[in-house]
DNA sequence: CGCGGCTTTGATGTTCATCAAGTAAAGTGG
DNA sequence: CCACTTTACTTGATGAACATCAAAGCCGCG
């Protein structure tokens, strides 16, 4: 399944700048020492709902996704998320400690875990790290909600749009990339069905938007898409 | 407009079991002197997008709405919030301190308004303060979260009936009661038009699941709203 | 090689937003 | 306090947007 090594390499990992920013090298030192490095082959489940959750988990590389599963079986993804972004922080300290929603990996991943008690200690010892943790948690929630918010208010052009505007400018940083997603997992996340999101971006490759091959995109009018994510 | 008073009759305040519980005397007296306590009416505006926010503004008494605003002028609101709840928490800290929706009053409320220099040196000094505060930040993300998710797997009889049963149960804790909310409103919380919230009441009135009466509604038949909300 | 899941396109039907028009209620100024 | 204006509420008719259903090709995997 997947391999665990304790290793001690994170003082150049950028995670320190995310929310360990402020902690004294003893506190760095045991943090690291505790942590566990786990590798998650595509598709594999970190832990799903009803599960205890006595970790921070985060990306240290590789690409995830958070989701909700209906009692029909439906799944939503809440969100998908990039190394080193804070929305772990909103996993842990809920609901006693037991997972509301699922996570798995959608590129193979490694992902560091760290005991949650380690973190309770240092909000109660260090300040500057309950000040940091709390600064990260309110970012990421805004951005969540807001994320649901712009989606309400958008026809299906326009979700598509703002899916694919979203991996280019916060994801892959380019205009051609891989989907790191089925196009039923972009259904789940942007709240529309499989075929609709198949055929709205038939739609933007007739146009000449984007060009499409197999899970490989191509945006080409960037201005347009823009423009159909905004209006939509 | 709004009249402000400092008054110092904290000690007995519901607050102080909200994030205040773990705190030393001399801290929560020091809260208590530096906190203005003003009171609103009905649809009064407290804050809107674009607005520095240096106060921590929670709500004793009443009910308010935290709302974005849309470019074409159509409002998505966010959450209706009653008195201690923990969405305040949300709403500091964040972009710079300049507020990134817009909070307004639904019933005549009493606000408290609390700088959030003072918050800020509590999350420094005291790690079990600092702890109360992430927990509740936690909780209230995921329950905002989990409501759009909620939203969306639902139809317009599932999104009203779900609205309905959340007034009654989380907010009136009966099932008589007076909507706070105009039709419009309810239309920009659970995402529809105002003429299908009409027309979904009145379909709930023609099958005896509810009677209403102006802003009046009570519930009759509680089982098949539930049942309702949880298919639609 | 064959099965199941993913992808694609077309046809169909339902759900919902929009438009229109009228009534009721609430605020406003003389 | 009453005429006036505006805003909220209501119902019906229409059309557009979207989900569902169906069928077929594709691809990876055991």
């Amino acid at each position: 399944m997947s391999e665990t090594k304790q290793q001690c390499n994170c003082k150049e990992c950028i995670i320190r700048n995310l929310i360990f920013a402020h902690l004294k090298t003893t506190e760095f030192e045991n943090i690291c020492q505790q942590k566990a490095e786990k590798y998650y082959k595509k598709g594999q489940i970190v832990f799903e709902k009803g599960q205890p959750l006595d970790h921070l988990i985060y990306l240290k590389s590789g690409l995830v996704k958070y989701y909700h599963q209906n009692h029909d079986g439906k799944n939503s993804i809440i969100t998908i998320s990039v190394p080193y972004d804070a929305f772990p922080l909103l996993t842990i300290f809920h609901n006693n400690q037991v997972a509301t929603y699922n996570m798995s990996v959608l590129e193979d991943s490694t992902l560091c875990f760290i005991p949650i008690e380690l973190i309770r200690k240092l909000i109660f010892n260090n300040g500057e790290f309950a000040f940091d943790f709390i600064i990260k948690l309110i970012e990421t929630s805004n951005k969540t909600i807001e994320h649901f918010v712009t989606l309400n208010n958008k026809n299906l052009r326009g979700r598509v749009a703002y899916f694919l505007l979203k991996l280019s400018d916060y994801v892959y940083f380019r205009d051609v990339f891989e989907l790191p997603v089925s196009r039923k997992e972009i259904a789940e996340h942007i709240g529309m069905t499989t075929e609709n999101v198949i055929r709205t971006l038939s739609e933007f490759r007739k146009e000449k938007i984007i060009k499409i091959n197999g899970k490989e995109i191509e945006i080409i009018e960037k201005e347009r898409l823009i423009k159909i994510s905004q209006y939509g």
